[in-house]
DNA sequence: ACCTGAACACCGTTCAAGT
DNA sequence: ACCTGAACACCGTTCAAGT
């Protein structure tokens, strides 16, 4: 039965895929704010209203990308505590690390996920499960970690210390800021340290 | 000679104040990108190309409305650090708590200032002037707090952690992230807290 | 010195139409 | 089922013109 799926398309290969594609890539360039549907149009071939085929509109699209994002974030940091063992702190710090890793790496889809242009999570049932996945799984990983430990602050707290200074790292990284205008790896440490520090 | 200012005005009291206070209500409800230079005019009851008169363009507008907030931040900041008193710890608690105060009770400067369509500091000198005191600010105050301390770590990156830490506080807390939806007192003192823990 | 109005090349979205 | 082209109301910016 899913040998149907198999039908030659119409026109383009797979036009979503390629308009997905040339978002990202605008973004890139010039921030979510200056993803254009007409010019996301001209860089996959296609006219001005062909995009209307495959999203209601253009925040949906810019939605499309976001929620791709946080799929690729969350299998990213999945890799990295994977890679990290068993020790909590060692966990909590790649967690830290793998947060502006990823920024960094994926510029693109970050100010997608968290940028001021960004979409809201409530622009679609899948970006919101998307993101909400993520915290979950930043979440779990601090309470797991905090339950073998003498935990001095609520699991709670100690996420959102831990995210908000892992997101300003990346954040005033992205936007060139003094004091974080260093190479990416060095960034990705240092965060890593003080992650490491915080729980200490 | 002062006098001669005294001058009758043309047409409009201040159509320079009168756009920027435009600006800032448009970038507070739909965000710096949201920004248009037309219906700026249209709110300070002018035709759309007078605001040429008084910027040479868009970005122009907006880099002015984002320096009048590095400077209410610098001062906002000033006035916390007075009252904090002389001990290193109390000094540096108030440094953070004031950043996310700062933040919550100018969103639309801060999203200026800060946000995704925000203007580059290269955009004017009298912006970058403004932002390049106000990270000397911070910078300052955590170099003479470390001074009066055992210091573990360079000033530098204690100013970078204070500053991710808040920075990643503020901005998540704006975006109504997750763990960060309370109200702005309570983020307010859960960062002066965090900030004193990562020094301890 | 400060402002207007028409014009140009853009944008998101709708709608009738084509294959 | 998927795409095009004309149209509409917007946008930033320029230019000639008005007081």
């Amino acid at each position: 039965m899913a040998a149907a799926r198999k039908r030659r398309p119409y026109h383009h290969g797979d036009l979503r895929r390629a308009l997905l594609d040339a978002t990202l890539a605008l973004a890139g360039e010039r921030g979510a704010a200056g993803v254009t549907l007409r010019e996301a149009a001209r860089v996959a071939g296609v006219s001005q209203t062909a995009p209307y085929r495959h999203f209601p509109d253009k925040q949906a699209m810019l939605a499309a990308a976001s929620e791709e994002g946080f799929h690729l974030f969350h299998q990213q940091v999945q890799q990295a505590l994977t890679a990290a063992g068993d020790d909590p702190r060692a966990r909590l710090g790649s967690l830290g690390e793998a947060y502006v890793r990823f920024a960094l790496a994926y510029p693109s889809h970050f100010r997608l996920m968290y940028g001021q242009g960004s979409p809201p999570k409530s622009a679609s049932p899948g970006l919101q499960a998307a993101a909400r996945a993520s915290f979950q799984l930043l979440l779990g990983t601090v309470k797991r970690c905090q339950g073998a430990r003498a935990p001095r602050i609520p699991a709670q707290e100690l996420t959102r210390r831990l995210w908000a200074l892992a997101h300003g790292m990346a954040t005033l990284a992205l936007e060139k800021q003094i004091l974080f205008d260093t190479d990416a790896a060095s960034l990705a440490s240092a965060t890593r340290k003080a992650v490491q520090d915080l729980i200490d």
